[in-house]
DNA sequence: ATAGACGTTCCAGCGGCTGGAAGGTCAACC
DNA sequence: GGTTGACCTTCCAGCCGCTGGAACGTCTAT
């Protein structure tokens, strides 16, 4: 016992759920926990802060694959500085597209919201074009 | 064959794979195509227009469960319009949603990156924290 | 006749979980 | 000591929206 938690506990700590960290553990973005001799997952001070690494690059938009790489190196070596800087320079540009990406959707969004409105004071003829576009479909 | 095309031309037409048409109609946002007597699916100008539709509602980001009840019911009746209606305002607050969310992510990556960059000046020691925060990881 | 471009079916896998079944373990209470 | 109920374990399956590939049939041109 001392000062190591169960899973349950580590994911009160951390809001991660159980199954998420086995999920973590079985892919190997988590290293195996240690274990009671019942079997049960211990875990310490660093594995809350290894989870909480993990859980930090997710929300970043970082794949597993690529905290799996990361931590891996980061674990090795202290020479991962410039690695680091490029997945950040990476995520970022990808986050930018996806950014510029949701904005033409909001805009065209609002485009359908106002031709159903209009349209919905006129009269109805044929079948409803509110989803259409003048361009191509991709 | 008259005007009536192939999957293929289908495809070519509308930017949409054969296989993304064929998985369309297997779980149902298209109808089942008409066949020649070889079996193979033949569009005509309704076909385009629907798979058009089903693309449009896509790339709104409406899933494809939903476009499924949508067409169903497009098909058989007029009254849809509240639905739709309702539909796109859901839509439209979810892209909201993602949009707030991506912002608060480019300006922590934009925080990390920072860090990153000032602590290259500066001498290392212990293990990089650069992905860390104060608050919950959740 | 044959090549090769197209079509068909079905099965499997991607990523990141999540649900559920079937069973073992632990602490608390009677 | 027995039982409840919360927790833990494993493994298998499914979610979404495709996409790749195998194995096979068909059409067109030479």
């Amino acid at each position: 016992m001392a000062d190591s938690l169960t899973i349950g506990q580590l994911a009160r700590t951390t809001g991660v759920p159980p199954k998420t960290i086995r999920y973590y553990e079985h892919v190997g973005v988590l290293p195996a926990a240690e274990r009671t001799r019942a079997g049960y997952r211990t875990y310490g001070r660093r594995g809350v802060d290894r989870l909480r690494f993990v859980r930090r690059a997710r929300a970043l938009g970082v794949p597993l694959a690529q905290i799996k790489t990361l931590v891996a190196a980061l674990d090795g070596d202290a020479a991962m500085r410039p690695r680091l800087r490029e997945l950040v320079r990476a995520q970022l540009a990808t986050v930018e597209h996806r950014l510029t990406a949701l904005r033409a959707l909001q805009r065209e969004l609002e485009d359908v919201r106002r031709r159903l409105d209009t349209r919905s004071r006129s009269r109805r003829r044929g079948p409803c074009r509110c989803l259409e576009t003048d361009g191509a479909s991709r």
